[in-house]
DNA sequence: TTTTATAATCGTAATATTACGATAAGAAAG
DNA sequence: CTTTCTTATCGTAATATTACGATTATAAAA
């Protein structure tokens, strides 16, 4: 139904899939790499380095925006994007935590 | 179009949204869970720990097993699942690197 | 004020995802 | 062989995503 049972899941398990999501495109990998590279704030010249429309990287910046991972101020008749220091810390210490859970197996596993 | 134009980005960046789409959503984001708390490999009783069809839970596993973070072998009239060690460690490799590239920026941050 | 530049939004089309019931496929149990 | 249990797959419906061109909105520049 593309519609997603929200309410039968845990709020971190939500939150968590919700910042996996705003990186389950390369595109958006791909943007977020670039204001990772310039640690200072950038404007909106990341359309020229992606083989996509103005109005494609616009839309995959909202989403980025709406997940909380970046942020985007207006300055003057640009707009300034960059990480957002607390969600993309956040992220990263549920990612963290996640992932580090993993012990390997013993024999009898598959 | 809900097509992704896949030849344009890095292999990298490719291989990360992969993963990352697997965890994008919380269903599979529990799954893992379930499979991370268990260290050694369980069957299908997945599906009643969470509020899903079976159907719908096996389609979740599916794209898990795609995405290469879980394997599923047969076990009798079971099927045992549990997560792919080597995929495992290789996502969380990829996002360590890419949650780690940040430093938080200067003064002329937003 | 008019022009120019930048980014957001709208409209639209193609494809993907999420979910479930129903059915099929497989092996173990009787 | 037949039944039973478990999981996969099919069919279908509702919604979401990806992408682009066209348009709009805003502010700086002329």
């Amino acid at each position: 139904m593309g519609i997603t049972k929200t309410e039968a899941f845990t709020e971190a398990d939500i939150t968590l899939a919700t910042y996996a999501k705003a990186l389950a495109h390369p595109a958006r990998v791909a943007i977020l790499r670039i204001l990772l590279v310039r640690s200072s704030c950038i404007c909106g010249d990341i359309v020229e380095e992606l083989p996509l429309s103005q109005s494609t990287v616009s839309q995959h910046l909202k989403e980025l925006k709406e997940a909380g991972l970046i942020k985007g101020d207006i300055d003057g008749k640009k707009v300034c994007y960059c990480i957002d220091e607390k969600a993309w810390k956040h992220a990263q210490l549920l990612m963290q935590q996640m992932f580090a859970t993993y012990t390997s197996c013993g024999t009898n596993c598959c």
